[in-house]
Parts: C-alpha cells; sequence; structure tokens
DNA sequence: ATATTGCGAGACTGAAAAGTTTCGAAAATG
DNA sequence: CATTTTCGAAACTTTTCAGTCTCGCAATAT
C-alpha cells in the first residue's frame, strides 16, 4: 500500500501541446475521470484499504491494465482522486463580525463531514495513519490550505475583537478539532448546535478584553 | 477482520474454581500473557491493519493453533489485548481548582500520547474507521469510562467555578477533541504548552462570571 | 499407568488481491 | 492503407495471509 509515486509516465505526456502530437491513439480522458470518480466513490462506500483495482476498474467501466497504464500502482490512483475532489473548498466568509464568521464557517464544515465527503475524511485520515505518503499528501492538499484559508479569516479580526497575542494555531484546532474528534471516534454526533456553542465557548475565552 | 467475537469456549474454562478441574493439561497463561503482549507491541510498531498472526505467534514464542485455539479469529486477539492494555487509566485530579485540575489531566493525557500508547491510539481509531466491531470496543472500553471520569470531575465545579447550565458533554470534546486532532492529523506536535493553553481558553469561555 | 487436554512447530489449504500479459478492436497520424 | 498507441476484457502469475490440521511431547487428573 505505502509506495512512491512515480511521476507519470514522460513518455507518453501528450497534453497541451497540439502542434506535436504522438502518433497513436489519444489517451481516453473520459475514461481517466471515470477511474477517478469510481476511486473516489468506492472509497467513500467501503474505506480507503477495502479497495481492489478490480473494483475501480469494474465502477468505471474500465481494464486495469488501463488504470496500471498511467498510473504506477493503487495508492497513486486514489491520492490523484483525492486531490481533484478536495480542490473546490468552503472559502472563509467575511460577514465583519468574528462570531458569525465563525459560526457559519464551523456549520458549513459539520455539513460537508456530515455529507459524502465526511465518509471520505474518515477513510483517509485512517488510511494516514498507516501510510506516510497518504499522510504528507493529506496535510499538503487539505490541512495546509485550508488552515491558511482560515488563519487569514482569523487575522483580519486580531487587535478589533481578537486579543492582540491571540495563538491562531491554537484556535483553529480548538474549533476544528472537537469536530474531528466527534467524525472520528463516533461517540456524539455532529449538529449544527455543536457548531454554535463551540464557536461562542472558544471565543469567548479569547476575545479582547 | 471484522467478525463476531463468540464468547471464550465454554467447554475449557476453568480459571475460578479449584475444587471443580478439568482433566488434561491446564492452559499455559503466560503464553496467554505473551501472545497479548506481543499483539500489544506490533500494533504500536505496525498498526491494526499490517499485523499478521503468524508474525503475533512468532514474537510471542506460540504456535499459531494455540491462538486459535482460545481466540476465534484474528480481531479477537487484538480487542481483548487493547482491553487489558487500557485498564489502568490516569484518574481525573481533584486539587480543589478547576484551572488546576483540567491542567493535569490534559497533560497527562498529552504525555499518554506522545508515548507508546500514542501509536496504539493512532492505529485503532485508524481500525475503527472499517470496523464497526472495534469501533463499538473502542468507545466501550476506553471512551465511555474516561469520558465519565472526567465528566464526574467536572461535574463537581458545576455552580462554583463552572456555570449551572453548562454543556458538559460540549467541554469534553472542546478538550480532549484538539489532542486528538493533533495526534491523527499531525500537523502540529503535542507540547505541554497547549495543554496549558487550551485548558486557559476553553475554561474562560465557561468560567462562572 | 492411562486417559485427557494443551503446547510448539510447521505443513497445508483456500481465498483475496496486486500487478502482468495477451488479445482483438478502436482511434489517431502520415 | 500502414503504423502506432490506446482501449476493454479476461486469463494469468505471484504473493500474502487467515485459518486448519497433524505430529510428538508436556502436564494434569484418575
Amino acid at each position: 500500500m505505502t509506495a512512491l509515486v512515480r511521476e507519470p509516465i514522460e513518455t507518453h505526456r501528450q497534453d497541451d501541446d497540439p502542434r506535436q502530437r504522438a502518433r497513436g491513439r489519444p489517451r481516453d480522458e473520459v475514461a481517466r475521470k471515470r477511474i477517478l470518480e469510481a476511486a473516489l466513490e468506492l472509497v467513500e462506500e467501503l474505506g480507503f484499504a477495502a479497495i481492489t483495482t478490480d473494483a475501480i476498474a469494474e465502477r468505471a467501466g474500465a481494464s486495469k491494465a488501463t488504470i496500471y497504464r498511467w498510473w504506477p500502482n493503487k495508492a497513486a490512483v486514489l491520492i490523484e482522486a483525492l486531490r481533484e475532489a478536495v480542490a473546490q473548498e468552503t472559502p472563509f466568509p467575511d460577514t465583519g463580525s468574528l462570531r458569525e464568521d465563525v459560526r457559519i464557517q464551523l456549520r458549513d464544515f459539520i455539513k460537508l463531514l456530515t455529507g459524502r465527503r465526511g465518509r471520505l475524511f474518515k477513510a483517509l485520515v485512517a488510511a494516514a495513519q498507516n501510510d506516510l505518503e497518504l499522510a504528507a499528501t493529506f496535510r499538503a492538499v487539505w490541512m495546509a490550505p485550508r488552515r491558511a484559508v482560515a488563519k487569514a479569516g482569523l487575522e483580519r479580526h486580531r487587535g478589533r475583537e481578537l486579543k492582540k497575542d491571540a495563538d491562531l494555531d491554537l484556535i483553529m484546532d480548538a474549533l476544528y478539532g472537537p469536530l474531528y474528534f466527534r467524525l472520528l471516534a463516533g461517540h456524539r454526533s455532529l449538529t449544527e448546535k455543536l457548531a454554535d456553542e463551540l464557536a461562542d465557548t472558544v471565543l469567548e475565552g479569547i476575545r479582547k478584553r
């Protein structure tokens, strides 16, 4: 399961250079999309570990040979599928009010986690515990950009509603950590009420006085 | 991996009834301990998924036949190992001060997570995402009793340092969630400083005013 | 002593799944 | 049309591992 991701086989690249096209039949982009989509669906349904390349191929209506023609191994397919799936994020709101910004953001995030994507994240975080490469990808593709956006969103309020010396990393962990916690441990459900109360509790502790 | 845990085969029970002992050679309790210990070590080293019964047997200096003599399948061994490993908890302190109680508790917990046991928890939470039985065991054996103790510890302060209508489940998630989050996502490290700042932030939001 | 049960060692079976190869058809270029 | 490359289908190889079985020896009861 753990494996190096070799860069896509150079010999057959043929994307964005129409004047010098390769000889034979070109790569089927529709099939590529179908394979990634199938992989994604299967992760959401079964988790990372339970997926087989046969299942991906069957659902995509593709051949295993096609999969291994373009990806070096199964993990590479899943990682690319993840990368594309996670591309569209929920932006951090900007209402002018810190409390409102955070409430909206937490509610949106809960909506994400309780939907189709929630299963993806569970599967992903789980698999990342046994796969260093996957863990790195998860942090790079999901955590880092998302936290950067949230950090900038909070930064706007520093010195105003927020203490001047507030530790934004701590705050983000205090806000998002409990949501991931409930998602993964499953001891309580993720509700909008949680979002609001959590926002109020944490913000009360760090507001400017 | 997923399987019912049949109750230990009744026919060969022979624990606490010395006057009516079974006929043949008695079960080797030392071997039992070695098997559970080996399973635990392997979980901590490799994670739940990567373990083989052969590896457990080899490390324990036992025979696979012995393992399957007493446990119906691999998962049952791991679950029993977990159950015994988790038996000794860190009690919730009682210093009289809410702030101190929480600080100490969080520091202890971080110490637990950054030690040998941290790996066990990572592996466990990960595996639980794909195994309903394991998830249930984790909640029953670890989460539930631990949360009950913490809840009682907090309850002592209700109406005094704590708001009368404080939602203790929310508070516990706000306190522990960020720690599990960092453990599993690995974006930041678990430090004592985190424990203290987190305690202060959350408690400030819920203290009696 | 004899019967019974547990033990470790290791061979064995069967299933699952990763990755490879073969095949004939399809889609492109020259 | 000839050549090249991809495609889906499916057979195939190989590895890994769960779980079973057999053997000869050890430990206990009667």
